[in-house]
DNA sequence: TCTGGGGTCCTAGGACCC
DNA sequence: TCTGGGGTCCTAGGACCC
């Protein structure tokens, strides 16, 4: 009779980069990888703590390189500022804003859009971005609660309640499709100034002196940055929290804090508010660069830079 | 989530022009 | 005089984001 066969299979983790641990004890406790440098090189093992950044075995070492340069972007910025951020990284801004938000605070997590349309899957649609409080109410009202809810929802049904547009929109929201552009610049379209009072106030004088020093405000910030604009507007809102908005267009663009409180305070009075007022504001837009400044110079730019 | 401030984008309707 | 269609600009309100 033969004996019983009994195997053990012993399995060594991440074995190279434990050998590496051993080679260069400094390295203890750091995110180590185990790759060729060669451009279609794969990462052959990854230690416990470079697999929390998202590095894994057989990714190709490029990517696992970026990704290592994140890490180390998120370290410098603790130890130089004290700040701590989340990391998401995916095949999109939609992916990766997601996956930052995931297990804040402090995560770093890396997603592919498949990977992100499963993990989420039984989420409330309010974590995707653009979807806030209103339209996650009305998807609710549909029987929608989850964005896996969402994958499964019918096209047509979308597009009936919400249009053509945003229908289509929030289904590949769901899926996790998202071909928007990265922006680094934006051009300022508008600057504004307003102020919720303490006590709501009633005074039409009282206004109009708020609205003389908005205007200012936002004249100065206008002025600060070389732009002036054509559209005034003013914004009130009442203890209800009805918003009204008052507009004017001028043929041509100031940043005159004079001529802009001038122009509010018309509207003001044009609308003549008959409740007392919670909250006013100032606003110019239609932005432009103010003429002679810089010559022939294209809109104005906000720069947002790391 | 009884609720601040500075923004952006979208929609819908009206005026106006060709 | 009535009519159609398209484009642009403007206003007002609303949803959303950080």
């Amino acid at each position: 009779m033969p004996a019983r066969r009994v195997i053990a299979h012993l399995d060594c983790d991440s074995f190279y980069a434990s050998v590496e641990l051993l080679r260069h004890p400094e390295l203890r406790g750091r995110p180590v990888v185990v790759a060729g440098s060669g451009p279609r090189a794969v990462v052959t093992t990854a230690s416990y703590e470079a697999r929390r950044f998202g590095v894994h075995s057989a990714m190709p070492a490029s990517q696992a390189r970026p990704l290592a340069v994140l890490s180390e972007l998120v370290g410098e910025l603790r130890a130089r500022t004290g700040i701590s951020v989340s990391v998401g990284v995916g095949p999109s801004r939609l992916v990766a804003k997601t996956a930052s938000d995931w297990r804040k605070p402090g995560c770093f997590a890396v997603l592919s859009r498949e990977q992100a349309c499963e993990q989420f899957a039984s989420s409330p649609t309010r974590i995707l971005q653009g979807i806030g409080p209103k339209t996650a109410e009305r998807l609710a009202a549909l029987g929608i609660e989850t964005v896996g809810a969402l994958q499964q929802a019918s096209q047509e049904r979308l597009i009936e309640r919400f249009g053509e547009r945003a229908g289509r929109w929030l289904k590949a929201r769901a899926w996790f499709h998202d071909e928007s552009e990265l922006e680094t610049e934006r051009v300022l379209k508008s600057r504004s100034s307003e102020i919720t009072f303490d006590v709501d106030v009633a005074d039409l004088r009282a206004l109009e002196q708020t609205l003389r020093r908005l205007s200012a405000e936002v004249c100065e910030g206008l002025r600060r940055r070389g732009i002036s604009g054509r559209t005034i507007a003013i914004k009130l809102r009442y203890g209800d929290w009805t918003n009204v908005t008052r507009a004017r267009t001028l043929p041509v663009a100031t940043n005159d804090p004079e001529r802009v409180a001038e122009l509010a305070l018309s509207l003001l009075r044009d609308h003549a508010p008959s409740r007392p007022v919670r909250l006013l504001g100032v606003r110019v837009a239609s932005l432009q660069s103010v003429a002679g400044e810089h010559a022939g110079e294209s809109a104005p730019q906000l720069r947002l830079s790391l």
